[in-house]
DNA sequence: TCATATCATATTTTTTAGATATATATGAAA
DNA sequence: TTTCATATATATCTAAAAAATATGATATGA
């Protein structure tokens, strides 16, 4: 059985004429007849009577010619649906992002994103790299927003910009003195981190002096404006990506802070994705649409 | 696009490999993979994301495949369908009777129909010869029973069984005193006939002496059992078929009769269908059904 | 880097669909 | 009844498509 045959038997269905039906299906009357007789054949059922005065089509012929239609249906279904998929930055892309860097980075492109790329419907995850990374790899994510490059070689990424970190401490503190700062100048004990798992975590460690052995830290904050807060209370200072210190809260609640210039202390971000995702260029046009969007306190990166 | 085609995506959603996939569908793994790309290709959509790793289905893909699916299944239900529909003595078989036939012989044969041909199921309809023949040709009907043969050469026809006429009379009627009577010995005016359109008012008629014209008659019914009503009631006498005298009412009531043995006091009933009925089988099998449940009143036919 | 697994490509063979020409059957008209 | 027109079936040939075999490319993992 074939779709063709479906499509011929419905064409007689409908014509009650074997000529004319072969016409409707643009071949040779004997093509069609052959085909039908060869369906019939091989469903050892006789699906119209023929006569000169036309063609009736049997019970089962009726019953056959029903379900056929449904299956032509569902064919022509499959040529629109793929017909609607053509625009590559049409559909859904869904994406992943580390929490210390959605809340700042979805509000600077999320308004771009409805006006250049109307027919791009976007879902947004937030977790952590290892989770991100690997629902990138089994396909339930399609794009994700991380701050370490890609280390499993079927995943690539773009580079959309570098962020360099702040270090955040209460008016009070002592660092409120100087007119720039180093991380030489934080008692590393002094640091608060985010809990384990966050990228940023590491990143921030890996700044602080390694030599010594840190001390088990009892306060650890689950995100950045937990952090900011712990700060705010006193409670010590840390590191806050520069995009994070925008939207004005550290400076509002009796926080000071200072761009950190030394080497290392900033992170790279990229928008990472598997090789072989077949739709590169709505991965593309959203980087490009990102980058578009990124305020002058970040850098932004070349194109890997 | 092809039903061979939607086999073949459906398998490698399924395996997510193609090389099982190929196994699955009895193929060689360069044939499907040759067959999908071209599927690919036409719809100008990437249903699979190949890796070594695995095969990623993408949500156009999912989308696709559901449909496809459906289209299989469809195709599926076309061959079950079929299958079920093999055995020729199954289904339904449409049957219309003349009224002068239905009442007597019907009850002749059910019993035995559900014993002898359970899968077939049966469909009854009484009306006169001209509007059955109309049926049998539009396809409306597949069999009639009727008393004279077929005149539109796209039907063929069984010989049942040939019936004789009866005469019908009162006890009080002169014919009474006659031990077997002709059509010699009734006046034509006094003879009750059935309305217009019924073949045997015609029957009736024709072995009446044609060369007399006949008045116009008043009464006229519209089933022999109105007929022979009249008849009881003194309005005249009458014809019935044999099969009709079967169940006694006419010995009933004040009745008596005698049976024609003239020739041409008689009629032949056939089994109409169309030549090209594609399941001739079910008619012959319900012809003999018919037959061998006759009464001695009627001599049975030979098949023609 | 070598072996292995997996999908892609190239080429040939086989199968199937389609076209043309023609036969057959039947219903209608002469 | 014969003949003509119409419609479907059959026969034969051609073209297209599917399938097989052999081989290549590529990534994964020891």
């Amino acid at each position: 059985m074939n779709l063709r045959d479906l499509d011929y038997i419905c064409a007689v269905a409908d014509h009650k004429h074997f000529g004319k039906a072969a016409e409707a299906c643009h071949v040779s009357q004997p093509t069609l007849s052959g085909q039908i007789k060869k369906l019939e054949d091989q469903l050892k059922v006789t699906l119209f009577e023929r006569s000169r005065k036309g063609i009736r089509v049997t019970d089962i012929g009726e019953e056959i010619i029903l379900i056929a239609r449904e299956a032509r249906e569902a064919a022509r279904r499959i040529k629109s649906v793929a017909a609607s998929a053509q625009d590559p930055l049409a559909g859904n892309l869904s994406l992943g992002l580390i929490p210390t860097v959605a809340p700042y980075l979805i509000p600077l492109f999320v308004g771009k994103l409805s006006k250049r790329l109307p027919k791009l419907s976007m879902t947004y995850r937030e977790d952590i790299t290892e989770r991100l990374t690997d629902s990138l790899l089994s396909g339930d994510l399609d794009v994700a927003i991380l701050a370490t490059p890609p280390e499993n070689n079927t995943l690539a990424a773009i580079d959309l910009y570098t962020e360099p970190f702040w270090l955040v401490f209460p008016k009070v503190h002592e660092l409120s003195q100087l007119d720039h700062a180093s991380m030489t100048d934080v008692k590393e004990d002094d640091v608060l981190l985010l809990t384990e798992g966050h990228c940023f975590r590491d990143q921030a460690l890996s700044i602080c002096r390694p030599s010594h052995r840190r001390r088990q830290q009892s306060l650890r904050a689950t995100s950045l404006e937990t952090l900011i807060n712990l700060v705010a209370s006193g409670q010590g200072v840390t590191l806050v990506p520069a995009l994070a210190m925008r939207g004005g809260s550290p400076s509002k609640t009796g926080l000071m802070s200072h761009k950190l210039t030394e080497k290392g202390a900033a992170r790279k971000i990229y928008l990472t994705y598997r090789k072989r995702f077949p739709r590169i260029q709505a991965v593309t046009a959203l980087a490009e649409l990102i980058k578009d969007g990124l305020p002058s306190s970040v850098t932004q990166s070349q194109n890997k």
